[in-house]
DNA sequence: GTCTATAGTGCGATAGAC
DNA sequence: GTCTATCGCACTATAGAC
């Protein structure tokens, strides 16, 4: 057997699949026992089967593996949003983009969502980081739009009332004692936005 | 002269009007002409005639003292929105209160808005405070709105929306080529938002 | 790795307003 | 005299320089 192959055995466990998906679940599991404050990220990457530096090797800090999916939550919300017919106003453009994220906001998700919020929810700086990561969701909207020819202050005003229903529905989503699915929390929100402001 | 009268007139502007002002007004000087980081508590304490020990009785931290106002702007949002008439709709008890918050935007202040607002840009730091003082504000107009028996998630979307506004206006309102004032910017934003969603 | 500058805290002393 | 804003000092923590 060569040495390559033995190195490629080697590295089986080591290089064990998805390990930014380990790092997250661990991270997820100790933050909702202990507590974010009382968990070092070693303790998160000895669960994952990994070393510290390894978890600063795919997080910027132990905050960002609470944020992890927020990028991609980005890209199909952006992607919907641009892709949406030249016709569709801009709300239409950002309600598109809303629903398109209800990809990652499934059933089989809603637990796990639920989870991280309780953490979020439980932590100062950690709800500062979303905050962030909010602000920047309305902003690449905002960007969005402005390429598809919306002018400001329309394209700032119509993403930051996105932002808006995105926030009242996935609030609604990840309360306890609610079963209904992200698209009709969406659209009721959208709804309820018009009638309010009307 | 006496050490005694010495140390008197050194100390005679310990007691003078408005430290709090004082150190603002330094604060904002400093954190304009050399940047925020490179301007130490140190810096303004003695540009106020104070020391590093009394800007921390005023401000729980350097970043505060750009802050300050906003409890302030927090208090007319609350109070207009809470003195509405009870047959305003929620949407208007909003409106109400973003134009009674119009008292601090006043020409006078716009000049001095611009340069906080140029500081605040040029900072992460400083934008994520920004963010955490707009997220209180929706949160305190919706507690507001809750207890004029606006159900939720109603509440929770009003203000967001109306933060909204507020936001699109004020960016506005500081815009460098803008002679608009506070109140149209508001008028002319919501209703640009109605139009909007609609 | 040590050294330095700065942010921020705790507490007792003091100066001046009342 | 009381009250409180301010000061002085000693401290910890941390980020950056070297």
């Amino acid at each position: 057997m060569s040495a390559a192959v033995i190195a490629m055995i080697g590295r089986m466990t080591r290089w064990g699949p998805d390990a930014k998906g380990r790092l997250v679940q661990s991270a997820l599991e100790l933050y909702a026992k202990r507590g974010y404050d009382q968990t070092t990220v070693a303790e998160i990457a000895e669960r994952a089967g990994l070393t510290e530096r390894t978890f600063f090797r795919h997080f910027a800090d132990k905050k960002e593996v609470l944020f992890a999916g927020s990028n991609n939550l980005r890209d199909l919300l952006v992607t919907a949003v641009a892709g949406s017919p030249s016709s569709a106003a801009p709300i239409e453009a950002v309600a598109a983009g809303l629903l398109a994220a209800g990809v990652v906001f499934n059933e089989e998700r809603r637990a796990h969502s639920r989870r991280r919020q309780s953490i979020i929810a439980a932590n100062a700086e950690l709800r500062e980081r979303e905050l962030i990561k909010m602000a920047s969701l309305a902003s690449a909207i905002a960007d969005t739009l402005r390429r598809r020819g919306v002018p400001d202050p329309a394209a700032r005003l119509t993403a930051e009332a996105g932002i808006a229903v995105f926030r009242v529905a996935f609030d609604r989503w990840v309360d306890a004692d609610n079963e209904v699915g992200w698209s009709d929390l969406v659209r009721g929100s959208l709804a309820e936005l018009k009638v309010l402001v009307a």
